[in-house]
DNA sequence: TATGGATTGGAATTATTATTTCATATTGCC
DNA sequence: GGCAATATGAAATAATAATTCCAATCCATA
């Protein structure tokens, strides 16, 4: 180890990726105990970031000294300042997203041409993937699809700005040749519509906040006939969440004042053909 | 606020969203500093998640008691365990994108659950977007814009897998007060409606291979009629094309047989919020 | 405008946590 | 195998941070 006086100038590194790469670098020739601390460093980050010297050290059995001393041969001067860069690293991870949105913002507004509208848009799609994609729960996604296999008819149901999302999932579902019924406002026939549903069906209704009261009731009146619905929309709090036999929470990011479709339309596009591979599933099974 | 003894059984957010959905319910009730507090930490979650007591209510403008007491207030017992709610958001934003890495190995390995398929369409419209972020023409997105803002109405043409974009534009277009015509198949009034068009009014046409036949008709008859047609399409030979002033190109990436859509909304936002942009800039130069 | 209760600020206190120290163990080298 | 250098464990200490307490202030109400 360097003895150097307090006048050297050793580099410390101050980002995540730079840390991680000296620790890899010098893994070989780290002591037991320092070489035990850096492998669970680098595998349980967020241990580091939110743990204490103490705890931390529990968790990788060592003493705490021992976390200092690491911390210490990196160039640190104690655990406080190399945690600073685990903590650093949590926090970019999670705003770079949304201050990429607010800075697109704020350059559309300040009328930078149509181009940071667009840029905009792709930016809300992006991160509203990137969060569907995290918080999507697989086994919410396994029951909708095992149930909305099994529907005579699957209903769908959705009004104004998830309109479009209906649409395509009727248009899907007719390419998979999966009988389907599109409770379209145009006719004004929804209640006759309805009451056709009948338990042997489900609904897969869409709808976000603020929710269509339209939606609201018709999805109300349908789960009342003990019709199942798989419900997508934005909140636990969703009036929709309450009548529906398995739902899904799902954050779109906005902007200009419109929020993105992408998110739902993959999970709206997994459901669909989640449902087309499952029949087809059955059906090989029900002929062999 | 209550006075009950230890044994009631108040309940405490234990997850950010509760908490949150906690804090925006009560925020009319609480008091000056209190309500201060409240709304830094909705602001700043990250903040709170790092900071100390002390530096927080600096940030926040506050004394560390009054942080401890808003704490308290939502019946935790101190700032520390408030402070863990922060934490674990954080800690859950980060440790799922993890854990999507391996569950994309483990379907890699073996029997590819519906997950598998979300995870594709997900893929599909990331790949789309990044796509259409290169290969978009500023240019072109200008005179689409301009030669929408201009039209007396805005004709929406589009069928089949298109149409889920028809309806979104026709919805957002409406939200913005421009006047708008979803021409739809459902009525089979379409010619009629065409026949009202006029080269005071504009169409915005959107068709993919394999171009639906009636798509194209309309295309030809109103752009015979001398209407400008802005086309959204994805080849310069598809027939779309030759009959638009301007048009865009859309590459959109496909999985499981089904193109994502992702791509072709954030241009269709983008011409919409664009128009509704340059009206307003109009109209406000016109009044000066 | 006087009065009681709630709210707030700021310092004192307590608790927690990082760091240091020193005795002990381990390792490499002659 | 013995010696020096290095590494480790455990407890003492120092630093930092959370919490509590009390006086001052604000606010509503009579």
């Amino acid at each position: 180890m360097s003895l150097d006086g307090p006048t050297m100038d050793e580099r410390v590194p101050r980002d995540f990726e730079t840390l991680r790469a000296t620790i890899l670098d010098r893994r070989e020739s780290l002591p037991k105990r320092i070489a035990q601390i850096a492998a669970y460093a680098l595998d349980n980050p967020d241990d580091i970031a939110f743990g204490t010297a103490a705890s931390i050290a529990a968790s990788a059995g060592v003493q705490p000294s021992t976390l200092i001393r690491f911390a210490q041969q990196l160039g640190f001067d104690g655990f406080t300042s190399l945690q600073q860069v685990f903590r650093e690293r949590l926090r970019e991870r999670n705003s770079s997203y949304d201050e990429r949105l607010q800075a697109l913002r704020a350059k559309a507004e300040g009328g930078a041409g149509h181009r940071a509208i667009f840029d905009g848009f792709v930016a809300a799609a992006s991160t509203s993937l990137n969060d569907i994609s995290r918080t999507l729960d697989d086994a919410h996604l396994e029951d909708a699809i095992a149930l909305l296999a099994k529907a005579q008819t699957i209903y769908v149901l959705a009004k104004r700005r998830s309109y479009p999302v209906a649409t395509y999932i009727a248009y899907a579902l007719g390419k998979l040749k999966i009988r389907n019924q599109l409770i379209e406002s145009a006719a004004g026939l929804n209640a006759e519509m309805i009451s056709f549903a009948t338990p042997a069906d489900a609904v897969i209704a869409i709808s976000f906040s603020p929710y269509a009261p339209a939606t609201i009731e018709e999805a109300r009146t349908i789960s009342e006939q003990g019709v199942p619905i798989v419900a997508i929309t934005d909140s636990a709090f969703s009036p929709l969440a309450q009548f529906a036999k398995v739902w899904f929470e799902v954050a779109e990011a906005d902007f200009a004042g419109f929020r993105s479709l992408s998110a739902t339309m993959a999970l709206a596009m997994a459901l669909t053909v989640g449902v087309g591979e499952k029949r087809r599933d059955a059906g090989r099974k029900r002929k062999a």
